[in-house]
DNA sequence: TATTTGTAGATTGTTGACAATCTATGGTTT
DNA sequence: AAACCATAGATTGTCAACAATCTACAAATA
């Protein structure tokens, strides 16, 4: 009943509606509010998501949460302890440390594709966001600066043209997230971390393969390291942190 | 109920059963199962995978089967449409050739970090696992060949310590196999392919990281170009391949 | 003959119910 | 008071049934 006419479909995307209704089952859908919910802080690292609890509020069943929580732990975003339950998943600084390491080797490879490939047009499209940045800076608009920061780096991931990278580049993002001590308090290194992305920008633009990776993979290991004396600045104020929830060991 | 005394379990691992009762749910170890018999080719590619038939197979409801199904989607072994079904996915050349990209630069990273953590015992281990692909090589054991390969580049990313590295390097690896063309016919690039390891383990052993980096860089890199070549010779000698089961477009 | 239409059967999507397990709370013993 | 039960309630694990959708094949139409 579907593809009888020699060209079905010729270019026109079928109705946005019929596309969904084709596409998403309620599975896919709870699995993308519950990972919108933590990777917007709604459900913190470590706190136990509820079966009964979830279904009744997205209206479904227990069945396709169910079926979420299996994908979400593939994912990485979510811990299942059998017969316990699932929780957020809490990335311990070793791990951050790892995935700053993984991340670093991808992004060398991105910037030495790049310097090779990149478009005038994009270039501009990175130099734009670059901008913006150093705008964020001076007005001393974190918040902003992170947005436009994961902009960046997204975009010249998507940019280098290698979707298996880019699908893994942005699941590293996502577990990256749930790494507390991550989010807030990078504010007085905006300034320096600006400069790196100038310099960056101004390799690829070169054409220099070797500097543009070697660019990108600095420019990481540097965030790694401010993160980790970021950590140790803070774990020395704050002895103790609060455990939302106590998982077993 | 657990955990009542101070010390609970100080050093002995909990009997075997129990360790698995404790972790293994029947989803988990459906999806295990479904997983072996897909890389091993008890389902091929492109083919159909049934939740009733799977259920029954294995003796369980098609619960566990179905959350086993959004497992193995997201790890990028299963392809499922809705309301069609879940197929075994078929990895296109052009997913192999990213996946072989990225490969070679997170295997460049395992290089440099082993060129400078390596130690005597596990330079050893390597060493012999060399020698047994070299006589594997001898004997023309192709089979035996390919096993001491996997494990041989296996045994590298683990030792450079990099769990997550380690994690998503193998879902590749895992993903690869299902990349139909790649399996068989290497025969007479055998030999190639083992010089380059030998060109390694020297580089890891003389403690040069960017030489040990870029050896493992470039084997992958040949590798992809072996895989490509290989599948032009066998695609001009057979035009068409057969489709198992039929997706929609 | 080729195309369309209309079913019956097969398969997936979703739900609610029941069993198994865990958690928390209060009472009991030492 | 501290450690040990014991039970009730909450939560997860599993299943079977029903509804929705698709597939294949046969009949009808042009």
């Amino acid at each position: 009943m579907r593809d009888m006419s020699a060209v079905p479909n010729p270019f026109q995307p079928l109705h946005p509606t019929i596309a969904l209704l084709q596409t998403s089952s309620l599975t896919t859908v709870v699995q993308q509010e519950i990972e919108r919910a933590i990777l917007v802080g709604e459900y913190a690292p470590g706190s136990k998501l509820i079966e009964a609890t979830l279904a009744t509020k997205l209206g479904v069943s227990r069945g396709p949460v169910r079926e979420a929580f299996r994908m979400l732990d593939e994912a990485g975003l979510v811990r299942t302890e059998k017969n316990r339950g699932v929780f957020v998943r809490d990335i311990p600084m070793d791990e951050a440390v790892e995935i700053f390491d993984l991340r670093a080797a991808m992004d060398e490879l991105v910037g030495r594709q790049l310097a090779t490939k990149i478009t005038p047009l994009q270039l501009k499209e990175i130099r734009d966001l670059v901008s913006d940045m150093e705008k964020a800076v001076k007005l001393e608009d974190a918040y902003n600066y992170h947005l436009l920061n994961l902009k960046f780096h997204d975009r010249l991931v998507e940019m280098a043209g290698n979707r298996k990278l880019t699908e893994i580049y942005r699941k590293l993002i996502k577990e990256l997230s749930l790494f507390r001590r991550l989010n807030l308090a990078d504010g007085w290194l905006m300034p320096i971390s600006a400069g790196e992305h100038r310099a960056i920008v101004k390799a690829i633009a070169s054409g220099d393969a070797d500097k543009a990776g070697r660019a990108m993979f600095d420019h990481v290991m540097e965030s790694k390291e401010r993160t980790i004396s970021n950590d140790l600045r803070r774990r020395s104020r704050a002895p103790t942190a609060v455990t939302v929830a106590t998982p077993r060991a």
